[in-house]
RNA sequence: GGCCCCAUCGUCUAGCGGUUAGGACGCGGCCCUUUCACGGCUGAAACACGGGUUCGAUUCCCGUUGGGGUCACCA
C-alpha cells in the first residue's frame, strides 16, 4: 500500500464553489484516516481555477467545516491558481516532447462535431482533427488550445486500491484539453501536476473521478512521473438512490452542526462507517479509527445517508460528552435568560433523553420558565380537580422537608403515597406537570433538586386552586 | 446511447466454497419504571435472476435485470 518511495502522501482537494458537503467531509476523512494510519501526511489543495464560481466564503466554510471534523492538514492549504504558471509550464514541456499538440478547433466547430456525433449515435469525443496537422495550417494568430496526445491503440489498466482491476480501451480516451487558449490550465492538467508536484502518492476520491484517472494516467507517464495508487470510494447517494450533489440533497457539515444538532464525534464516526466496515465494530474514537482504518476496509458498492442512525450515534456521543461542553453548546439554542451552571448541573440527566442539541435544549427548558408556568395540554390533564388534590397533599409534605435531596424528597412522597394508598405515579404525574408545564422530564426528585426548594414549592402551590384543592381533598 | 463501476435484511454492514447467513439503525413485543428516555431481553426482516465451475455456492466465472457514475476550452 505504501509506494516505493516511501512515506504515505494524501491530500484532499474541494473546489471552493459551496460548503462542504457530506461527500467532500467524508473523501476528506478517508485520506486523513489513511494518512495518520500509515504516519503519511495529508495536503489540503483548494482547487480554485474555475475563478468564476470560487468564492472565498466557501473556502472559509470548507476550512472550518474541516476543523470542526477534527481534520487537521499537514503544512499550509496549496491554492491552485497560483500554480497557473506551472500547470502552462508541463503543458509547453509536453508540446515540445511530442506528448501535446495545439489544436485550433473553434467551439463552434467542435460543438458541430458532437452534433453530428450524436445524431449519427456515435460517442462523443474530439476526433483528433488536429493531431497530425501541421500548426501553418492555421490562419495567423488564430487561437489554439493544447491537447494531451494520448495513445490510440492497446488499453490502459489500473490497479485501484478500493475497485481492484479496471481495464479501459485507449481509443475510448480522445485527446482532451490541457491548456484553453486563454492559457489557463484546466482541471486534468492541474491535478496531475499538483498531485506530483505535492508528491501524492495515494489519490483517495470519489468513483465519480475512476474515468478521470484513465485520462490523468498518460500524463505521469509522458511526464516521466511516478505513478499514484489510486483509490476511487463509492459515492454516497441521497434517498432516491442517486448522487449526492450540492443541488441534489447534500448538506453541508455546518447544516448537521447548527440545524441539526450533530457533535462533530457523531458526524465523525457516521461517515467513517458509511462505506466502510471493520468486522462487527460500530463506534470507533479518532484513535481506534486511525488504528483501525485501511483501504481494504472500503466497501464497492454505493451507500445511501441515514439521518435516523446519525441520530442515534449522536446520542451515544452526547451522553459520553462533558456537561460543561454541552451546556454551552445548548445554552444559544435556548429561549430567554440561561443559567449555565443550572444547565450543567441538568446535564447528567437531560443527555440520557436527547440524541440531537435541540432536544437537549428542549428538555432544559422546564429549567428557565418563569412562574406561572405555561402547561400544555397533555400536562393540563393531568391537573384535574383529582390530581390537583394529590398535589395538595404533597405540597404539604413538601413544606414540611427541610432536607431537600433527592433522597429525602424520595422517601418523603413515597411514604406519602403509601399514606394515601396509591401509587407513586398518581403524584409523580401532577407533581411533573405543575414543576415542568409538560408530561416528560427527568426523574422527578431531579427535578425537584435542581429547581430548588423555594422555586419548586412555589410551581406546585401556583398550580393548586384552594377552593379545588379543599373539595379534591376530601375525596381521597 | 458509448464506456466504466456496483448488487447480502428498508438502511449501514460482517461474510472472503461447507454458517441456524452475524452485528448496528429503524420497526414490533417484553422487562426495568414516577413520565420520557437510557439499559436489558426478544421478534419480524436479506444473499436480484439465470446459467455454469465444484462433492458443495451468498462466496468463483459468464449472461440477464436493476442501480449508479462519466462522456466540456467545469472541477
Amino acid at each position: 500500500m505504501t509506494s516505493s518511495s516511501g512515506a504515505v502522501v494524501t491530500r484532499f482537494a474541494p473546489s471552493p464553489t459551496g460548503f462542504l458537503h457530506i461527500g467532500g467531509a467524508r473523501t476528506a476523512l478517508f485520506n486523513w484516516l489513511f494518512a495518520r494510519h500509515h504516519g503519511g501526511k495529508v495536503l489540503l489543495r483548494i482547487e480554485d481555477t474555475d475563478r468564476k464560481r470560487s468564492t472565498t466564503e466557501a473556502i472559509d466554510a470548507i476550512l472550518d467545516g474541516l476543523d470542526w471534523l477534527g481534520l487537521d492538514f499537514d503544512g499550509e492549504p496549496t491554492y491552485q491558481f497560483q500554480r497557473a504558471a506551472r500547470h502552462a509550464e508541463v503543458a509547453n514541456q509536453l508540446l515540445e516532447s511530442g506528448h501535446a499538440y495545439k489544436c485550433f478547433a473553434t467551439p463552434e466547430e467542435l460543438e458541430a462535431m458532437r452534433a453530428e456525433q450524436r445524431a449519427n449515435k456515435q460517442p462523443m469525443r474530439y476526433d483528433g482533427r488536429w493531431r497530425d496537422r501541421d500548426p501553418s495550417e492555421a490562419p495567423d494568430g488564430a487561437p489554439f488550445v493544447i491537447r494531451l496526445k494520448t495513445p490510440q491503440d492497446g488499453e490502459t489498466v489500473i490497479d485501484d486500491a478500493v475497485q481492484g482491476r479496471v481495464t479501459v480501451q485507449n481509443a475510448e480516451i480522445d485527446d482532451y484539453v490541457l491548456l484553453r487558449a486563454d492559457g489557463t490550465p484546466t482541471y486534468m492538467l492541474a491535478v496531475v501536476v499538483d498531485d506530483h508536484d505535492m508528491g501524492v502518492t495515494h489519490v483517495i476520491r470519489g468513483d465519480d473521478h475512476l474515468n478521470n484517472a484513465f485520462r490523468q494516467l498518460p500524463i505521469y507517464r509522458a511526464m516521466g512521473w511516478e505513478e499514484p495508487v489510486y483509490a476511487h470510494i463509492p459515492l454516497i447517494h441521497g434517498n432516491d438512490g442517486a448522487k449526492m450533489s450540492k443541488r441534489h440533497g447534500a448538506l453541508g457539515a455546518d447544516t448537521y452542526r447548527d440545524e441539526y444538532g450533530i457533535l462533530p464525534e457523531a458526524l465523525f464516526n457516521y461517515l467513517l462507517r458509511l462505506g466502510w466496515g471493520h468486522g462487527d465494530r460500530e463506534e470507533f474514537t479518532k484513535e481506534e479509527a486511525i488504528a483501525a482504518f485501511d483501504l481494504d476496509g472500503v466497501g464497492k458498492s454505493p451507500s445511501r445517508f441515514d439521518l435516523k442512525k446519525l441520530e442515534n450515534l449522536n446520542g451515544h456521543y452526547i451522553r459520553a460528552a462533558d456537561d460543561a461542553r454541552l451546556a454551552m453548546l445548548v445554552a444559544p439554542r435556548m429561549q430567554g435568560k440561561v443559567d449555565i451552571a443550572l444547565l450543567e448541573k441538568a446535564m447528567p440527566q437531560l443527555k440520557l433523553r436527547a440524541k440531537n442539541l435541540d432536544e437537549l435544549a428542549d428538555g432544559a427548558a422546564f429549567l428557565f420558565k418563569s412562574r406561572p408556568l405555561s402547561i400544555d395540554e397533555k400536562a393540563a390533564k393531568l391537573l384535574d380537580d383529582n390530581g390537583r388534590a394529590y398535589l395538595t397533599r404533597v405540597s404539604q409534605a413538601l413544606h414540611g422537608e427541610n432536607d431537600w435531596t433527592i433522597e429525602a424528597l424520595e422517601a418523603t412522597s413515597k411514604s406519602l403515597a403509601e399514606q394515601l394508598d396509591v401509587g407513586f405515579g398518581k403524584l409523580a404525574q401532577p407533581m411533573r406537570a405543575a414543576l415542568t408545564g409538560t408530561t416528560t422530564s427527568p426523574g422527578i426528585f431531579d427535578v425537584l433538586v435542581l429547581l430548588g426548594r423555594d422555586e419548586a414549592l412555589a410551581r406546585i402551590d401556583d398550580q393548586i386552586d384552594p377552593a379545588v384543592a379543599t373539595s379534591g381533598a376530601d375525596n381521597t
